[in-house]
DNA sequence: CCTGAAATGTGATCTACATCACAAATTACC
DNA sequence: GGTAATTTGTGATGTAGATCACATTTCAGG
């Protein structure tokens, strides 16, 4: 389907946009394609956009000392990833984001995103609703972390995400799930 | 010093309001005075409303099998708290939120936030800030939680509110870390 | 379709933290 | 200010999951 008309039918769920906002809305986007395994934000480097996903999925991840990662989010069609800690503060990205799969994105600069949000109410309505849905995730994956062991977390994920067992190697779950992937595979055969 | 001297200068930082805009946002809160040990949302009842902390300090918990209590958040002075889950979505509280001090909330509904929202663009911008701020504040807990141990996970929230040390019960502190009050208590001594 | 690289499985061992149990200290309140 | 309730300390023991090591399988690219 055309990305054009994915991000109004996203965006069509929560803000009444007419016609010409969507378009002034839509013209700030850039559409991207990726092959699996490229990179889109890098640590250390300056975060300009954010990234709305329209095919394929994409992991937003945290290395820690040069050797372990932790996954933040797999970003499937329709949901947003960036570094947004470092977009909002301007301080250099800390997380990666990067293709599990060939993608396509629709990026949105900072600073677009804020002057579409200034002029067309709708649009901020429409990002807060966004950030708050993350939020609201975010938190609730944080209670599942210090609350559930790995193979409840695990059929939490595979229950909401049935198709990633498919497309993600199994190391990538693991580090979602915060677990050696040794653990995880003991898990699978019990 | 003021609830509404407090409440705008918080506002004033992200948003440009006019007096009569402000006093239009500020009409729809009640004041409201807890105990220490107040109960400000109950598990499993309706949550209509969020709360601005503006003396005290609050905690918003999850308790799993009526055994265990983990704690989401501390609320302090200029913090925004409620079981955001269930006020956006209309299902019932799944955490509870009380008072860990005697405390000063100024409260809203979620009618009046929407309503206010719509009426007034820079009350949305307002709330997206917040938001996002939530947002990008549990992405950073949720990492921490995967990639830090216990000592190291005591020392950020120490360096990060180190009033709290001497106003909540050791327990508290560890039902946030989300460890055994014996492990932290351990922790202390060496 | 062959070959090196990446991903996965599996055993042995180690460790941070949980759990249980009870003693000591602190706090709330009649 | 004395007594009960709550909070904290500390030992003994249990366990989920980490780590290391190496074998096996799968996959991607020439």
């Amino acid at each position: 389907m055309d990305p054009k008309q994915i991000l109004k039918e996203h965006v069509a769920k929560i803000a009444a946009l007419t016609d010409e906002e969507f378009d002034n809305f839509f013209d700030r986007f850039e559409l991207q394609s990726f092959k699996k395994g490229q990179t889109i934000i890098t640590a250390g480097d300056k975060v300009n956009h954010e990234y709305f996903v329209v095919s394929g999925c994409l992991k937003t991840f945290y290395i820690n000392d040069d050797i372990k990662m932790y996954i933040l989010q797999f970003a499937m069609p329709t949901w947003w990833a960036s570094d947004f800690n470092a977009l909002y503060s301007g301080a250099k990205a800390t997380v990666g984001v990067d293709c599990v799969t060939d993608a396509e994105v629709l990026r949105l600069s900072n600073a677009d995103r804020e002057e579409i949000c200034r002029e067309v109410h709708q649009v901020e309505h429409f990002f807060r609703w966004r950030t708050n849905k993350g939020y609201v995730a975010s938190q609730k994956r944080l209670l599942s972390m210090m609350n559930n062991d790995v193979k409840h977390r695990y059929e939490e994920l595979m229950a909401q995400y049935p198709e990633l067992y498919n497309i993600v190697p199994k190391q990538l779950i693991a580090a979602y799930l915060g677990v050696s992937r040794e653990t995880l595979s003991r898990l699978y055969n019990s």
